[in-house]
DNA sequence: GATTTTTTTGTACATTCGTACTAAAATAAA
DNA sequence: TTTATTTTAGTACGAATGTACAAAAAAATC
């Protein structure tokens, strides 16, 4: 089989091979959510899933690419869910408070994945030592609050902002939402919608006039 | 000599001996900074110091022990850095902007040790897989400023939080901090003067009555 | 100046990991 | 049923790493 193919025409894999790299990316979202990136060998995914260490190397070519489909997969998903919530209110007002409020469902309902994109993200490098994953993942995930922002300003519900000052603005919403993340990983047991009532009330006060 | 010593009896250390542990751990923050945690070895720790593998075995019980100095050392100046700045303000909305602008100005001053810091907590773990500073080392970052919300809520300066949304609060002053940071590492360029302005009026806004 | 202690170098070893590879097993095709 | 293809298990190998260790070098002490 040639592997490039994988990667590239998805239309050919099997049914029972995707089943194969859906179930051993489940079971490597699950090792690096528990054990952390620098743990997460490909023999202790393997032995989650309870099959050879060379069923992993059949099915994908290497680890890197296994571990890239873990934000791949990620932001697909995230995307699907936040998009259409967004896009289903009108005033940017509610536009945030819809963000965060989706934001904060979505990571609450898929925990173990986000911890491990945040691991991978947060680890993986090239060759040359840079970060793999860092600069496109949270440019593509900012924009968003960027263009509510945006929207905002032009409607003028909204305060004044400068282009890089909106720019704080909205790194800083992107940084609370994580950091509620970060949060849940200390205190599995968080309240999550109270967490959410106060971020909403954070923002909406830090962005009115 | 009794390695056990080095790390709790300082005073029986030599001048040459703290000289080297300092330049060890100068030389370790520069390599995490740089490649990341994982690819962060003795080796590599070595080569950048000149100096072979074996003498950073002498001068610290293990690896370990040696990436621990790097968050302690942090912690240490910050705290030197930050507390008498907020002492020296009197109301609770001054300290909040000192606390803010000082911390970005530590952070802009300390790149490279900030960058190992981050690397190292949020990768060391324990045994069993858990994190081994996140948890204290969050803590003790927290509390200054849940206690000058404490301390505004009190004087009627800031607006009404429950126990548990003033520390959404506090989390969230402090995930806007470590979102200027990451900011950092992909835009060195940065401008930290109007990116500290506009995260005071951030959090000014967000509570303030 | 001789001796002891401290410090450094360089090597060796055990371990871990990703990958390659072979043979067996399972499945599909004929 | 026989043959071909796909999939899996298991092993082996090279590379990298932290640590231990022995011998040399440097510094301190007498």
């Amino acid at each position: 089989m040639n592997k490039k193919n994988k990667s590239t025409k998805q239309k050919e894999m099997s049914f029972i091979e995707k089943a194969r790299r859906a179930q051993i990316v489940k079971c490597a979202i699950e090792t690096i959510a528990e054990v952390g990136y620098a743990q997460a060998s490909l023999g202790q995914i393997a032995k989650r899933a309870n099959i050879s260490k060379g069923v992993i190397s059949y099915h994908f070519a290497n680890k890197e690419e296994l571990l890239e489909q873990i934000p791949i997969e990620y932001y697909l998903a995230w995307q699907a869910y936040i998009t259409p919530r967004i896009e289903a209110q009108k005033s940017p007002k509610e536009k945030l408070q819809v963000y965060i409020e989706a934001n904060l469902a979505f990571i609450d309902e898929n925990r173990q994945h986000v911890f491990a994109v945040i691991e991978t993200v947060s680890n993986k490098r090239t060759d040359d030592g840079k970060l793999q994953f860092a600069a496109d993942h949270d440019e593509a995930i900012l924009l968003p609050i960027e263009s509510i922002l945006t929207q905002g300003i032009q409607e003028g519900v909204f305060r004044e902002f400068t282009k890089s000052s909106a720019r704080v603005m909205a790194l800083t919403i992107r940084s609370a939402i994580d950091g509620f993340t970060l949060e849940l990983t200390r205190n599995p047991h968080l309240d999550v919608q109270e967490y959410t009532r106060e971020l909403v009330t954070i923002f909406d006060k830090s962005t009115k006039k």
